[in-house]
DNA sequence: CCTCTTTTTCCTGATT
DNA sequence: CAATCAGGAAAAAGAG
């Protein structure tokens, strides 16, 4: 049902397997039942979005659920806010981290990509619950993707499960929630900018912002879309159609072609979200109200 | 149910 | 020629 899987589109699944992972962000809106407990918190709201102190938070949540010792996580090395943690490459992490990088790096990705799952899984609060620490296993999962991307020129985009892989992490998260008194998640829930609620969308479901974190994750971005000029924020399409596909595959519309997503990208223009670069095709440069994109940006 | 914004569809025509 | 680019129009989707 809620695969396309029309058999319009051949599956030229022996090329090189590409992992994507699209859809970020897709469950931080249902996920508000902790909200209740906790207030708004770092994992009810996408990474980009948190502040210094939700970062905290969630450097202190996997120590906890991880049973590390707090000074495997350098917090100094993370004063800075959920943009620029999203900026991070693994090597960064390491740097800063040590081997902890890998799992800070691993988990952000997946918070990133996933989100906070369906609300169906947060239901389960206590009753599902695994308990399931991070095991090596749980830790491989999460560096595999959830989605296999073939980027054949038939450019299909299959998906696996992805459900379990969130189920694992939910369960995860909720392992270590006992009672909503645990210590330090609640002396600060006021911290979350509830104002991100300000326009539309606070949460990155935009063509732009979709685009966007493609290009922040070469990892896992295979070849979809390049930066052309990384400071000006000028990238360029190498795969047009495949990028569509990934888009109409987050919207759950399997008919999306790279014609009418480029008809959602001039839209753009108006808005300053995107400059016109003429001349070359394929390729746009992000505008002054497009945000996030900046290596350094704050 | 209504309003406003964003995205999707479709289309005609121009460019590359 | 096939792909893109350009926008206008209008419908569909989402968020409030």
């Amino acid at each position: 049902m809620i695969l396309e899987g029309t058999g319009r589109m051949s599956i030229n699944s022996s090329s090189n397997l590409l992992h994507q992972q699209p859809s970020w962000t897709d469950g931080y809106s249902t996920c508000n039942v902790s909200s209740s407990f906790y207030g708004t918190q770092w994992h009810e709201i996408h990474p980009q979005y948190w502040t210094k102190f939700q970062v905290w938070e969630w450097l202190q949540h996997l120590l906890d659920t991880n049973q590390l010792d707090a000074n495997c996580i350098p917090f100094q090395e993370f004063d800075i806010n959920g943009e620029h943690l999203c900026s991070m490459s693994l090597q960064e992490f390491t740097q800063a981290a040590g081997t902890a990088g890998q799992l800070l790096y691993s988990n952000l990705q997946h918070l990133k990509w996933n989100g906070q799952c369906g609300s169906d899984m947060y239901q389960s609060h206590n009753v599902i619950v695994k308990t399931e620490q991070t095991d090596p296993s749980l830790m491989v999962s999460w560096k595999e993707d959830n989605y296999l991307y073939d980027s054949g020129y038939g450019s299909t985009v299959e998906l696996l499960d992805s459900k379990t892989f969130c189920r694992a992490q939910i369960s995860m998260m909720t392992a270590n929630h006992q009672p909503p008194d645990s210590s330090d998640v609640k002396k600060l829930q006021d911290h979350t900018p509830k104002s991100h609620t300000k326009k539309h969308n606070p949460r990155g479901t935009h063509l732009w912002e979709f685009i966007r974190d493609i290009l922040l994750n070469p990892e896992k971005n295979p070849g979809l879309i390049k930066w052309e000029d990384r400071s000006e924020g000028v990238f360029r399409f190498l795969k047009s159609e495949a990028v569509a596909q990934l888009w109409g595959k987050k919207k759950n519309n399997s008919s999306m072609t790279y014609e009418k997503l480029s008809r959602a990208m001039r839209y753009y223009y108006k808005r300053e979200i995107l400059e016109r670069v003429d001349g070359r095709r394929l390729v746009y440069k992000f505008g002054k109200n497009a945000r996030g994109w900046r290596e350094n940006e704050n």
